[in-house]
DNA sequence: TTGAAAGCGCTAACAA
DNA sequence: TTGTTAGCGCTTTCAA
């Protein structure tokens, strides 16, 4: 690494003390104009970068957020975790942050001295690492997870309601005879989804069928397999609201491999607007479409407004999931 | 934040200097095993993590590197990003190397203060950026991307040897109507891979007949459209040899809508082994594994020795991929 | 085996 | 508007 150039010998190079040229770099302004010029002439001649360590150090800011990622390998998780990865690393760019990730099972933690914030993108598996964090009073949020219990700030899709919103339309559509496939239970996220069809049918007092009620995990197979159950049972429905789009593509492959037409016989909903699943539908699927880029980018600006003190105590903020009709379901005729 | 406590804090606690605190902290045993334990304790007490920016400024190293990657959002990419991701979280957990993280259209810059060396995940949209990374003399590693003409290490899959061995695997099942659907041909995978059927069935004296060869980008509609324009000529292939998995999906599911057995009539060979796509395969697919997490662990590795001065020079280290055969091919009968 | 002390490169009072 | 200087928290000689 040949010679690395410091602030002093920009100092000498332009003919000012290490203070001025530390106000340049800094972009304070009480600094002269023909100095100012001189300095980031030798800041370009030099090729002068700041050495971040000695700026945190001397500063007592680090300029740098964290991000915890569990290490996920399932294709739900994929694609959201690739939403969130892209809607964060944006926002971290244009907040000038540095983003240090953590991929973890759990086990290890993240080096909270290297950053002054830290975003979960799940609390699964995470909880011990976000007590930490906490006993700390480090600045904090969590994605996609409200805690009921734990002081800290979340952001997170409005699943119940989207939900409610996707079993309304079939309902609207005429649809009474609607089965679901759930997701993974032991997520919130696939709780909230359920919660919501249930009171939906309610509030529209339509029975709840205990055989409409499907359990998968979000993935294909499972999805597959309840939707051979739902074809095979007495009465099957006309309508299926899918967790997952991954879950709604398999429901629609079983369907039409079994002669029922898509949208024409069954219409089915999925959820997430995932880009990985859709194009393999054989039918453009209508869905609700989770704000995952939205909710990166919230998380990210929350977290710096609580570093920055712009923001006491903490927030929970929900973001609400958008209806994409496409052609997978059409009105009981 | 309540009260961080120092290193200073911590010799008061034991009852000993700061250089015996940072011993201990940075296990040198040169220190007597009564102090040890009592630094131990005290540390334990008061929950004394290291400042890393005092520690990185004071040795002159910071045991972080940073990884860049490109702003992609097709499907291809999702699912090489994510396994790269994966396999460098991994391998920078196990080295307790801390890991930056810049996501970019190659407008903005890593902070390469922040690291001591850096990953690219691939080169396009980032050559300056590596340019800019040489210059410094900083370590460095480029992932799927062989160069010629950068004195720089590199590692990636042997592309051209697999994609000839998935086409010698055809060949062996006793098929010469070999087409092919081709990746985008910027990227140098694509040319490779396709460069690697042209020359095995030109080793085999297999006519290369033009319009077996299709154009597409590794996404699914083009390979659609492909497949279609297959079926349709006067001699339609019996195996198809596609140079992504996503390809080799949407190939099948052409021939299976318009009534051609996979694999009975057509075989079909992708690559990559994208668990991604594979779900959605209605067959299960033949395929050419991409050692992608051996790659991210292998440039991990690659940059660490550089850095610590391992390795001299740099090097190119080429990983072969693996045939898995599933059931998506068969000989002709 | 230990401690004192000199930096590491920078920021931010403070004084000029 | 500028420069001087005292740290920031740590590592690492050097001497004891």
């Amino acid at each position: 690494m040949s010679k690395i150039i410091n602030i002093k010998d920009v100092a000498r190079e332009a003919g000012v003390s290490i203070a001025t040229v530390s106000r340049v770099v800094n972009k304070l302004s009480t600094v002269k104009r023909s100095n100012k010029i001189r300095v980031e002439r030798a800041v370009k001649k030099l090729k002068f970068t700041p050495n971040v360590s000695a700026q945190r150090l001397a500063a007592k800011s680090n300029n740098a957020i964290g991000l915890v990622i569990p290490r996920y390998s399932d294709i739900f998780h994929s694609f959201y975790a690739l939403q969130i990865l892209q809607g964060i690393g944006l926002a971290v760019e244009r907040m000038k942050l540095d983003l240090l990730l953590h991929i973890t099972d759990g086990d290890s933690f993240l080096n909270t001295s290297a950053v002054e914030g830290v975003i979960f993108s799940d609390i699964i598996g995470n909880e011990e690492q976000v007590d930490n964090v906490l006993e700390k009073d480090m600045p904090c949020v969590i994605m996609n997870y409200l805690t009921k219990d734990l002081p800290v700030s979340c952001v997170a899709i409005d699943n119940f309601n989207a939900a409610a919103k996707a079993v309304q339309y079939l309902i609207k559509l005429g649809h009474s005879k609607i089965a679901t496939i759930t997701g993974e239970l032991k997520s919130q996220v696939a709780i909230d989804r359920l919660d919501g069809y249930l009171k939906t049918l309610e509030k529209n007092k339509i029975d709840k069928k205990k055989n409409y009620i499907k359990y998968g995990d979000f993935g294909r197979d499972l999805a597959i397999k309840a939707t051979k159950e739902l074809i095979d049972s007495k009465t099957p429905p006309t309508a299926i609201f899918a967790a997952s789009d991954e879950m709604a593509v398999g429901a629609i492959q079983v369907l039409i491999e079994n002669g029922i037409n898509v949208p024409h016989d069954v219409s089915v909903i999925g959820f997430d607007d995932n880009q990985l699943a859709l194009g393999f539908s054989p039918v453009p699927l209508t869905t609700m479409r989770q704000p995952l880029h939205k909710m990166a980018v919230t998380a990210t600006e929350t977290l710096y407004n609580i570093i920055t003190k712009k923001t006491k105590g903490h927030k929970r903020i929900i973001l609400p999931a958008e209806l994409i009709e496409r052609s997978s379901c059409q009105s009981l005729t």
